[in-house]
DNA sequence: CGAGTCGTTGAAACACTTCAAGGCTTGTGG
DNA sequence: CCACAAGCCTTGAAGTGTTTCAACGACTCG
């Protein structure tokens, strides 16, 4: 029922002896200061799953029996209307936990967006052994924390911010999410589609490729391909992001 | 940095032997299934507050050494852009924690509604019994999952519902929040302004008064005052709410 | 090369906001 | 007890940011 994403600096990265006979996986992502033991016991009990690029993970409904941490890619998790109203309430990058809530379905879908590979735990094994390790429990509150912070921003923007605001928005939070593929020289790389960016903004996908054309008018981004792009003036990039409005340029 | 509010079937609520000294308060709820112990050790680690319709309780920026509990009245949690703009994206009613968050700020500001009081713990001495017992630490991170599942919901609203779908959608949620208060016969009791529903819901007052008034006008609700209403036809509500559209009806 | 998917751009439509006026309620002071 | 000011809410009319509808361009794949 819940997903939590990890901060990068929380995130400690451990390699594996050898690859996942399975699903060639090398190594998997965990929060917080967990010390050796927990880290042993923790990969003891995980098992290593490999999604292509479309491929579900769960979907709405299911029953929730296993967690989930990305290892490698990126995935987008969403919320359907009936008619087909889509608002993808995250996107999930190397790191991030899945399904961590107690209730026994899933309020949401999960998809992979490129190529990604995953960890299982089982839940019951998970909670047995966080009743062993209080430290388990604890870096996932801290990261449920951080999620639900993460979640008011969120809000904010899908409830008061302008269209322009919130793609300013986007550009800004987007490169910290991703600690496997750091932001260098300004660059963002944008694995999801606009279609994906419009229904985690709130907005449909001409208004975001209208908004992005102007701030590349506006000589603030560069537009390098369809998924990437570099930031030229990362402090105006900002000062829309917060809604500090500039007097003249990019009005039209 | 967070704030968990509960589920009402998982609060207990928990009489004191005599009322508080300092504000008079006699009670306080903590959730899940704790030991009698835990309940004891709680108690004895609280403080009792009492604050006034309008009082602040905490600012964006402020330290966070301390937890909440509300244990009477609501409260509204907010967060502004620098130009005024007020996102609220959370009520909070009897039971509902304030502050859980690992960071050493708040990320958000909350307010009293209503005349409220609170129980505070500070946080040094929480996170110290926490790791005695660990089921406080559990019943923290539930808390913390119903709550996140809560946000996806709230932003599958801002994001992708009309106004009318907004408004019927908080008039079906709000009466399960206030455990204090539960709904009798459909009567909804609405302790906010139509300004704070309004940044609740990511509209102005005009249509949220507007969208009040045609639900009425097509008999779905009755208008008792201000701050109270009934629900007639919770099925139409309720189908408003999730997006199903009506025909014919509530189109002027 | 044609089909399909994804993205961009323009013009028209519309849902919601903004601006404006008035009503209702509450509290205060003469 | 009434007058009056101050909030809060409702309602109407005009304005606008975003959506919807439509066409076209770029890229990928068989």
């Amino acid at each position: 029922m819940i997903e939590l994403r990890s901060l990068p600096e929380l995130c400690i990265q451990r390699r594996r002896e050898s690859a996942c006979s399975t699903c060639g996986a090398r190594e998997f992502s965990v929060c917080g200061s967990l010390a050796p033991g927990d880290l042993a016991e923790l990969d003891a009990i995980a098992e290593h799953i490999g999604l292509q690029a479309g491929d579900p993970l769960v979907h709405e409904g299911d029953a929730a029996t296993s967690l989930f941490n990305v290892t490698s890619g990126s995935m987008r998790i969403y919320k359907l209307l009936p008619d087909g109203r889509r608002q993808i309430t995250g996107f999930l990058f190397t790191g991030d936990f899945i399904g961590l809530a107690s209730g026994d379905t899933h309020a949401f879908s999960v998809e992979a967006i490129e190529d990604t590979s995953l960890c299982r735990f089982r839940k019951s094994e998970y909670r047995a052994l966080a009743r062993e390790r209080p430290a388990l429990e604890s870096a996932l509150l801290n990261r449920a924390a951080h999620e639900l912070s993460a979640a008011q921003n969120q809000m904010l923007l899908l409830g008061r911010k302008t269209a322009r605001e919130r793609v300013a928005t986007f550009l800004v939070d987007l490169p910290d999410r991703d600690p496997a593929r750091p932001s260098v020289g300004g660059v963002v790389h944008l694995p999801m589609t606009r279609s994906e960016i419009a229904d985690y903004l709130g907005l449909t996908i001409e208004t975001v490729s209208r908004e992005l054309t102007k701030l590349k008018t506006a000589g603030i981004v560069t537009l390098l391909s369809l998924h990437s792009l570099r930031v030229e003036q990362p402090e105006r990039l900002r000062a829309i992001a917060e809604g500090v409005q500039e007097r003249s340029a990019l009005s039209a």
